[in-house]
Parts: C-alpha cells; structure tokens; sequence
DNA sequence: TATTGGATCGCC
DNA sequence: GCGATCCAATAG
C-alpha cells in the first residue's frame, strides 16, 4: 500500500523536529529487483556546523557540501571499507543539516531484504544503519536522489501514538553529550539500547 | 603524497 | 576483542 509521499518542505525545517517527525514514518527504496519498506524507528540529528559530530563542522568539502544544498534529498556515504549510511539533509539551502536514519522495521519485501542480508533472521535485517542500508539496497548510487521525486521516497505511516526517547548519539566522540538521538519507546528494532 | 581513523558489523 | 577494507580529510 502507497501512503502519501513526504514533501520536500517536511525537511526544510529545523533539524531535531524532522529527526524527532520522522519517526514512525515508512522509508521506501524501488530497484529493479523490487520495493523494500520499513519504518522508521530510530534517528540521529546532525546539526552542521556548530556540530562537531557533524560532517559539515569543518566547513564544506567534496562530501559533506551536499548537506549546505536543498532539503529532502539523500545523502549517503562510505565508511569502513565496507557499509553505506543513509542520511535525508534538512534546514534551507544554505544552513546545513541531516537527519541521520538508524533503524527501520521491516514492512514490505521482506523477502527481498533476506536475500539482500545473506540471512533468514527477521529480528537483524535493519536494525541498524548499515543493515537498513544493505537491505534497502542502498549505495553511493543513491547519494543526491530527491525523495520527492526519485525511486527512494518517505511515507506517511499509520497513524499510531508513541513515545519519543532522546539519548546521546551512538559511535561518535565529539559532541557525545547533545541529545540528538531519538527512538520510538519500546521498539524491539532498535539497533541498541 | 602519506597517514589516520571512521555516524559499523560479525565473528573470535 | 578485533579484523575487514576503502576513502575522506588533514597534515606535510
């Protein structure tokens, strides 16, 4: 079932409310191999650059200057030889800003997400940010697609209350104490407590 | 040009 | 606990 595409200006806003408005909503990516959907459980902010944690803290680079440019669209980069990550950049042109996604429950494609993670275990195909990845099949490919417009879009989820849960950030060493994880209370998806 | 270490995962 | 395995960022 196709749910209502998020707009574009959904993510011009201040980074922490999308982080905190997305969650609960449904992360879709279409290949040829078929669609994959979760919801979204588990986000990080990055604030830009008064953010240490944030790629954009040192001014911008060939990576990280995407996160200045328009709202809703992808950013995804490489780490460790080997795991893609998935951020949605937010604020107006000119401020920048992304909102980390860290876990998802998986909804639709489940099959696919199987065969995608090597595994038959539902509990681990995105419970983490470079699971969801893997299981959406999402790649540098991806990195810049406007998800208003492009084969990787967010929806509208049911409309089910929650608790919001702000922690600190996970596996980051400046800017540890800042309050910019958020996660659906109780959600057994999470990619750790 | 060289070095360092990373918004991680999965196996030891 | 640690290796995998690449590349962005920074220093020289």
């Amino acid at each position: 079932m196709m749910l209502r595409k998020i707009p574009g200006s959904f993510y011009a806003r201040d980074t922490r409310k999308v982080a905190r408005n997305l969650l609960g909503k449904i992360l879709s990516c279409k290949t040829s191999e078929g669609i994959a959907k979760g919801r979204i459980v588990e986000t990080e902010a990055y604030c830009g650059d008064k953010d240490p944690a944030a790629h954009a803290y040192r001014g911008k680079t060939p990576r990280s200057k995407i996160m200045w440019g328009r709202a809703g669209v992808a950013y995804v980069y490489f780490v460790y030889g080997m795991h893609h990550m998935l951020n949605v950049v937010t604020e107006r042109e000119g401020t920048p800003g992304s909102v980390f996604i860290r876990a998802l429950k998986p909804i639709e494609g489940i099959r696919l997400m199987k065969q995608r993670r090597k595994t038959q275990d539902a509990k681990t195909l995105t419970n983490s940010p470079a699971k969801l990845t893997q299981a959406l099949g999402i790649t540098m490919q991806d990195n810049g697609v406007d998800l208003e417009s492009g084969h990787l879009w967010i929806e509208e989820g049911r409309k089910e209350k929650f608790d919001i849960v702000s922690t600190g950030r996970v596996g980051i060493k400046a800017g540890k104490k800042l309050q910019l994880r958020f996660y659906i209370k109780g959600d057994e998806h999470m990619s750790r407590i």
